[in-house]
DNA sequence: CCAGACATGTAAACAGTTACATGATTAG
DNA sequence: CTAATCATGTAACTGTTTACATGTCTGG
């Protein structure tokens, strides 16, 4: 799903400016890398241009003037239809798995130390999404609330692997 | 870990052409996407002017002439340097859990159609995963049969998931 | 005879991040 | 007083895919 589709989506509950679509992106998921600025001004640029968003300034003095955008009829249409559209099941690139792939090239200590930092990283992710959970299902509708809990189950997982994996390691190290 | 990486990293097993390389890819790492001619050509381009590999050419009529890649001592220090550095954990993007997010915006026959061909689509990989088992096991240490395993896993998990998300839409429907 | 493996590479296009640039207001 | 929040945007860079370009050999 490109980065157009998405702010659409976002676009579907409620009229929003850039700063906010950012900020209601990286609640609603957490769990993924947010969305940059350099990203999300230069495409509503472009939807507006194709017309699947409209823009409503609001004169602020001292800060810049807030852009308001609001989706279109069109917009709606474009929405739904990629909503609809056949997708290509992803196969995620992860770090971790290729590091692991080498891993014979590194001393005992050294995997171990890794796995157990990566360990700590996704057990850290996952405190985090789990202390966000309220604010998150406060608003999420059952859909939304389904994501959440697969996406937190997808660290849970992850981690279960990786404590297993630890604990090998910590075995060969005696 | 980038590209360049990569190809250090079975450089290190042995000498291979680009050619080899996106095989050695795509059958290690299966469960992830495919490497492109167009990033592993450029890439061998940088490293061997970095000093990190160097070239054989395998002088070769009618067929283009085969160029062999051999990591150096310096390509070796600086795959175990990347090997060890910190990192920064992932975040996937994860295209159905986005839409899974606006999947009140649909109805729910088309809720259930799309959580279908995306629990198919999981399903068809994790099989596929299944038949290369055999092959990639024949040549894996034990770090990478376990990262064969954890990828496995993740495809099991998430067709889990789906089923059971599956199962509570066809519910809904009656 | 045709598909697929072998083998290399470039160019254009596309997506996205990071850093830069600016500056007021507010809460601790 | 200082960090965070509000608020917009551009430019340079990085990485990657897709399509183009070319041609042989081998197995079914």
């Amino acid at each position: 799903m490109d980065v157009q589709s998405v702010l659409l989506g976002f676009l579907m509950r409620s009229s929003m400016t850039g700063y906010d679509l950012r900020k209601a992106f990286s609640i609603s998921f957490s769990f993924f890398s947010g969305l940059s600025y350099g990203s999300i001004y230069p495409s509503l640029k472009k939807m507006e241009s194709k017309g699947l968003i409209s823009k409503h300034v609001e004169i602020q003095d001292g800060a810049p003037n807030r852009k308001v955008y609001t989706i279109t009829e069109a917009g709606k249409r474009v929405f739904l239809d990629a909503l609809r559209s056949p997708f290509v099941p992803e196969q995620p690139k992860n770090a971790f798995l290729m590091r692991l792939f080498f891993f014979a090239h590194l001393s005992p200590e050294e995997r171990g130390a890794t796995a157990l930092a990566q360990l700590d990283s996704v057990q850290r992710l996952r405190k985090e999404l789990e202390s966000v959970r309220p604010e998150i299902e406060a608003r999420a509708d059952r859909f939304q609330h389904l994501c959440f809990q697969i996406g937190l189950r997808y660290f849970e997982n992850l981690a279960d692997d990786l404590s297993m994996m630890v604990e090998a390691l910590q075995d060969e190290n005696g």
